[in-house]
DNA sequence: GTTAGCACTCTCAACACCTAAGTGCTAACG
DNA sequence: CGTTAGCACTTAGGTGTTGAGAGTGCTAAC
């Protein structure tokens, strides 16, 4: 059987309608509101043709259609018709990222928040991998009992710390000599490249080895998401879906967004080079719970990586203002990112 | 109307039977099952009176009755029973405690979760106070663009950090100096006492007053709780008690638990000198939401507080058990803080 | 290929009815 | 005067019935 064009614009006003109204889709409303030119029983034919196909499914018989996760994928591909956001959308855009702290991790949530705020899901956010970043400074500072805290500032200001072992007999001078080294080793280098100078590095440290590689160690740990660098916002949303009023449902979402570990898992394995990606539950994509779906989209500016964002909700999701909006946030982020880089350098110009 | 002994016994009867069951307790109920040598008319007549004096209330007639705030207030004051924990409890608070991971951050949360884990309700939990901790190192890393990063040790190998605003024209060097001379002024004071060096340390900085200042402004935020100092564990665990049942209290839950500024508040504030307070929602206290009941205990060792943990969760909790949880655990952590400090007071006389 | 018409199925709300649980009250008892 | 048995009363919750409404599938006619 093929899908003619009046069986893609059914599926698709079933779709559109579906999202709207989260109620079933009868064959009248459809032939009264949307195709006024052709009969209630014309659209009905259509419809039982494409339950066959897989695109739709009815809880009983006098119930109407509902949408398959096959029919959304179908839709985001095909159908879907790209929203645009009101101005006051827009305007809430421009007003959230005016502010100018330009502290990283306060922007991950600040477009995490915007997000949510705008679409009425939950949010979910990572941060930029920081395999590209390059070291702005690198720090050992000795904190007693055999440990020293390990201080890295990237270039995107992002700052990662975490304790490292040390012997217990080596003096804080020693240290802050092993600091320094460490320092001119790294400085400027990006994360990904500490297993290049590892060599070197191991060499050069001599009677200290086992401090350079902790620090290699902990190096290596930062390339990767962890979980400290999720953040979700807007939890409480899903109470504004009506898939939500089942409490069997919030339970199976609750435990999904408990889960710190598996969202990074979720979004963090994001090929950079899709920009918006969309997961939909139940046999398709593996890992995303059935039920749900992710939409997430990753940015960059000037060839950095901004990080990913984006929603997790039910299936039933208003996709096309969803996307509209991980769109527009995306172009308002790369633009504050630019202009931020310009003022830079027209500054150092300036100075110069 | 006086509260008679046998008033006393049947109030407690009823909260416990209710905090087990969490079905509304029959008079019939407690003469059976409780109280065999009298009739469930007298017990009757005795929960009417209860009724009137506030500590009971019923639903509609044929419904048996429910225990006030006040009931439970009363409960804990007066009736409550202490609760021993089985071995496989103890069992599991010493094995979670014997990793040997002296990180406060992992502490904290592995505290948490043993609470949650063990009283089926969800954590909450604030680390330390940091106003009483020494400052064990300070220093300010160039971070460029006109800005530095503040890193501080305590003594409690609690780090905190924030970016402070240095002028543009401070080049490294002077940075760095500027960094040992706020080590000097600041290593081994509490954070309390920055205030102290204030002028002094204004005085010492002549041009740069302006980032000791900041460093200043910095520290005094130190001694606050903070939103990133609140750990929540388990919120999942609601479900597993019925008054989560119902949607609408699922989304009140969920909506105070979602602010951890809010929990901070509730928590924060807890008066040292109590050890364990429990606050109980509607009229009483005034900020816990209605429904809801928070228990917490504040837990310190060797003079030092070790920061506030506790539990959430509904009205009808099981007070004998969660206390006897936070009791255990307490006393679990003193001890592995007082061996901590007396490990190493050996090790230093050893080595020296 | 399209459509009107109709029988069929299913949900949902309303209603009546019944039962079980628990209470309050009263009158009798020691 | 406290205690108790007995009984009437109230209410939630479950069940069965009914009718209306919605939507479909099928068929025969256009």
């Amino acid at each position: 059987m093929k899908m003619s064009d009046r069986k893609k614009k059914i599926l698709q006003i079933v779709v559109d309608e579906y999202i709207n109204t989260a109620v079933p889709v009868s064959s009248k409303n459809i032939a009264e509101k949307h195709l006024t030119d052709i009969s209630s029983a014309t659209v009905r034919n259509e419809l039982a043709s494409l339950e066959e196909l897989g695109y739709l499914t009815q809880f009983h018989t006098s119930g109407g259609r509902v949408p398959s996760p096959q029919a959304y994928r179908f839709y985001i591909e095909e159908l879907m018709e790209k929203g645009n956001l009101s101005d006051s959308d827009l305007d809430y855009i421009q007003s959230a990222f005016s502010s100018k702290s330009n502290d990283v991790e306060h922007l991950i949530k600040s477009v995490s928040k915007v997000i949510s705020d705008l679409t009425d899901y939950t949010s979910v956010a990572i941060g930029p991998h920081a395999d590209a970043e390059r070291i702005r400074s690198i720090t050992l500072l000795p904190c007693g009992d055999g440990r020293a805290l390990l201080v890295i500032v990237t270039g995107e200001r992002i700052l990662r710390d975490s304790f490292i072992r040390v012997p217990e007999n080596m003096t804080d001078e020693e240290l802050e000599n092993a600091s320094r080294v460490i320092s001119k080793l790294f400085e400027g280098k990006a994360l990904t490249e500490a297993k290049e100078v590892e060599e070197e590095a191991l060499q050069e440290f001599g009677q200290y080895r086992q401090v350079m590689a902790e620090v290699i160690d902990a190096l290596k740990t930062y390339t990767h998401p962890r979980e400290e660098d999720v953040v979700l916002t807007g939890a409480e949303k899903i109470f504004n879906h009506p898939e939500y009023e089942d409490i069997g449902n919030v339970k199976n979402f609750l435990s999904v967004i408990s889960s710190k570990d598996k969202i990074a898992e979720l979004i963090g394995d994001e090929n950079d080079e899709i920009q918006i990606s969309v997961k939909i539950g139940s046999s398709g994509d593996k890992d995303v719970p059935d039920d749900c779906s992710l939409v997430t989209a990753t940015y960059s500016a000037g060839g950095k990586n901004l990080g990913t964002y984006g929603v997790i909700g039910p299936i039933r999701m208003d996709y096309p203002k969803v996307i509209a909006v991980l769109e527009n946030v995306g172009r308002a982020l790369e633009g504050i990112v630019e202009n931020k880089n310009r003022d830079k350098h027209n500054n150092k110009d300036g100075k110069q």
